[in-house]
DNA sequence: GCAAAACCGACCCTGGCAGTCGGGATTTCA
DNA sequence: TGAAATCCCGACTGCCAGGGTCGGTTTTGC
């Protein structure tokens, strides 16, 4: 299972636009340069998040990209959809619109994909670009995933997994 | 974002065997027809079960295969990795071995993957087979799942998602 | 010994996706 | 006015992972 690279550049380009919030528009060429990513590629990707109103752009030499909305109320979720489409893309499973199973009746796995797409959502949208650009300042991040999991993991031992879910701490609010 | 077919038809394939629990071996091709799968195809899959220890096999006229451990005691990302590797594959992810990403300091998106990563281990560690096998006799899934999200709509737009998360009956104890 | 099963490795083939290219439309600035 | 920098767009390429197949061997029950 993998975020395709178009989702994770696409955040990438949205967290760069975040740090320079208020700063004006940035151009593509300092965004590719800073995030080291292909500038012809990422214009395609722009352009995706431009048509999802994630972005908008001014056009001209000293035009660029800027975030349309603040950064704490655009959540991940609304970036991967917009790059990606649907979360989790499975003939049979709750898919982002409607069902399309096409064993109806007595199909085994619908309600477990169900779940996990309900909890990829779940995590997409409890985090906004603000909440990323926060996290970022930190310690170096294999050090903090590291610490995190052992927590998690003395919970998990401890209680079960769901709770250990519920006591993480998720900072922000939901976009939508 | 999408499961493999590999992981969806190992799923069904396992959950067929649960239902035939205690019932001796099950050969392929009873399990290719009634799951309408590929015969051909499946051997691939049930081979990597099998040596992933989820599942026995018996030779001979008479054969075939059946879970190598009790249905209850099969969680979901056993099934999944064993087929399809780690649960997030991507190089800048608490992947499930190690951290290989190219930006060691300052990657923005590591964190917010992780938790992607942890929360799929979650909810995949949290469902057995024999859970998957008690759901499915229930109503037709369509209504399920919509009952369902309506219920968690309800729920998210009163409290917070992870609030919400936590009230999710889980019925099973993971695995491991 | 025949039939039916599990085993195994090698092979094919198509779609999706990362990434490129060339050109056009806008704006700014000198 | 024109050059330069940007956004804008569609079309193209190339590769490779993944779904699926095939032919053959070994094991076992009748």
């Amino acid at each position: 299972m993998r975020l395709s690279t178009r989702a994770e550049y696409g955040i990438r380009i949205l967290v760069a636009l975040a740090r320079a919030e208020g700063e004006g528009p940035q151009s593509l060429t300092a965004v590719s340069r800073s995030e080291k990513l292909p500038h012809a590629y990422i214009e395609q990707l722009v352009r995706d998040l431009r048509r999802a109103s994630l972005v908008t752009a001014t056009r001209g030499k000293t035009g660029g990209y800027q975030l349309a909305r603040p950064a704490a109320e655009i959540s991940l979720v609304e970036a991967v959809r917009a790059l990606d489409g649907p979360l989790l893309e499975m003939p049979c499973a709750g898919a982002d619109n409607l069902e399309t199973c096409d064993r109806p009746q007595d199909c085994s796995v619908h309600e477990v994909f169900s779940r996990v797409h309900d909890s990829l959502e779940e995590t997409l949208s409890a985090t906004s670009l603000a909440d990323v650009v926060a996290t970022a300042g930190g310690p170096p991040y294999p050090m903090a995933v590291r610490r995190r999991r052992a927590a998690q993991h003395a919970h998990l031992t401890a209680t079960t997994a769901a709770a250990a879910s519920a006591e993480k701490p998720m900072p922000a609010a939901p976009a939508r």
